[in-house]
RNA sequence: UGGGGCGUAGCCAAGUGGUAAGGCAGCGGAUUUUGAUUCCGCCAUUCCCUGGUUCGAAUCCAGGCGCCCCAG
């Protein structure tokens, strides 16, 4: 629905639009799933709908590198114990790095997308990316390795609309997928168990292991450790006096270490690969407050950067709960509101308190 | 084979004469363009077995069976 609202859109106010669908998986498996998107029945609902509004419609294969670029690195991450953000990655490697370059080929000037997120038009010309006005519809979290060059050329006509006018839109452009149901879930598994792709890819992740507690002690096995993820408390089958949560994979040994709620508390998050795109430098940032983000589903934190010898540091003010390596932590400007996303990184770990601060700690109870 | 204790759902566990709490696990649903979390719902016609007392028993009595502990 999104994307063909956007077409018809600046199609009517005047702009030579050009439609493209991207190919991205097997369209056999995927194709009657609901909430799918990018395969199969997408590709004949595009068709339809850049038919109707008038314009060329392009179906680009693009399967082989989102195989490579998108499923392959999310099993390898699993497979390392860590939770990948898929969308992250299709993002700015498939939609805003490959096909922004088709995009310039086909010689458009911008490349329109129907995400939810806003970009505004600096005084010097350049960019800067805001949520979307609806910050239930908001998909800012999976756009913070958008480059400053990228966002010169990427457009985001829905940031500023709710959903609901958007689906009016789409029946006053007579679309007839103006009721489809949202995509939501990881595209490309169609069966919703993400663990069997990752099985059918790295056979060797799907190794059995034990369940531990905090302190070493064997309390069940499970069936790999690509079915867990940190924080989760679903599908230990451990009966215990309180409920149990995963508070750490260890890939190399294949142990699933859990634990109870308290255990999952973090303060201190290191990055890796961050993306900077607020003002000016992100060593400026370092001195000032900023809002994160630690899952897409969750108001923004107070929390201030650092740079360390091996990255960025992220100390949350008032902590959060099971926060997985791998996943994304993105930085706002402000807590709530059309906020600036100023970037953010790839989690590479997490611990309750900084090192110095337990060195001191256990010093203290000495 | 002397003494003591125990046996309630997959696990832990309350209930000691009035018609089976709760937690954990599990299952189902809601929420969610990642994985999770969270929330809601479901989950023992029956309390180791067999008799008995009683209007009424998981609760009292008798006899079995099974476990545990101490002492042999």
């Amino acid at each position: 629905v999104d994307s063909s609202v956007v077409a018809a859109m600046l199609k009517r106010d005047g702009y030579e639009v050009i439609g493209i669908t991207l190919q991205l998986y097997d369209h056999g498996a995927a194709t009657h799933r609901k909430g799918a998107c990018c395969a199969g029945r997408d590709i004949h609902d595009a068709r339809a709908v850049a038919e109707r509004i008038g314009i060329p419609h392009y179906v680009l294969d693009y399967e082989a590198r989102f195989k490579e670029a998108v499923i392959d690195r999310f099993a390898e991450s699993y497979a390392a114990g860590e939770t990948p953000v898929p969308c992250v990655e299709c993002n700015r490697s498939i939609k805003f790095a490959d096909l922004l370059g088709t995009a310039r080929e086909l010689g458009a000037s911008v490349l329109a997308t129907g995400h939810y997120v806003v970009s505004r038009r600096l005084s010097d010309g350049s960019r800067a990316l805001h949520r979307a006005h609806d910050p239930d519809r908001d998909q800012s979290y999976f756009l913070f390795a958008t480059t400053r060059a990228q966002l010169d050329v990427l457009r985001f006509p829905l940031g500023s609309l709710p959903k609901a006018k958007v689906r009016e839109l789409a029946r006053e452009f007579g679309l007839a997928i103006a009721d489809k149901q949202d995509s939501q879930d990881i595209c490309f598994v169609p069966t919703g168990h993400y663990a069997d792709i990752i099985e059918r890819l790295r056979p060797r992740a799907a190794a059995p292991g034990d369940i531990v507690d905090l302190s070493g002690k064997l309390l069940g096995h499970h069936e790999g450790i690509i079915h867990f993820t940190v924080g989760q408390r679903k599908g230990l089958k451990i009966a215990a006096r309180e409920p149990l949560y995963v508070v750490r994979l260890e890939a190399d040994t294949r142990r699933v270490v859990v634990g109870p709620r308290a255990a999952l508390a973090t303060r201190v998050i290191r990055l890796h690969d961050v993306n900077w795109i607020g003002e000016g430098g992100i060593d400026d940032a370092a001195r000032r407050e900023v809002f994160v983000k630690v899952r897409s589903t969750r108001e923004p934190q107070p929390a201030w950067l650092s740079l360390t010898g091996g990255g960025v540091e992220v100390e949350l003010t008032g902590g959060e709960e099971g926060v997985a390596p791998g996943q994304a932590c993105v930085f706002y400007d402000s807590a709530d509101g059309e906020a600036r996303v100023l970037g953010g990184g790839f989690i590479r770990g997490a611990e309750a308190a900084r090192p110095v601060e337990r060195a001191e700690a256990v010093a203290a109870q000495a």
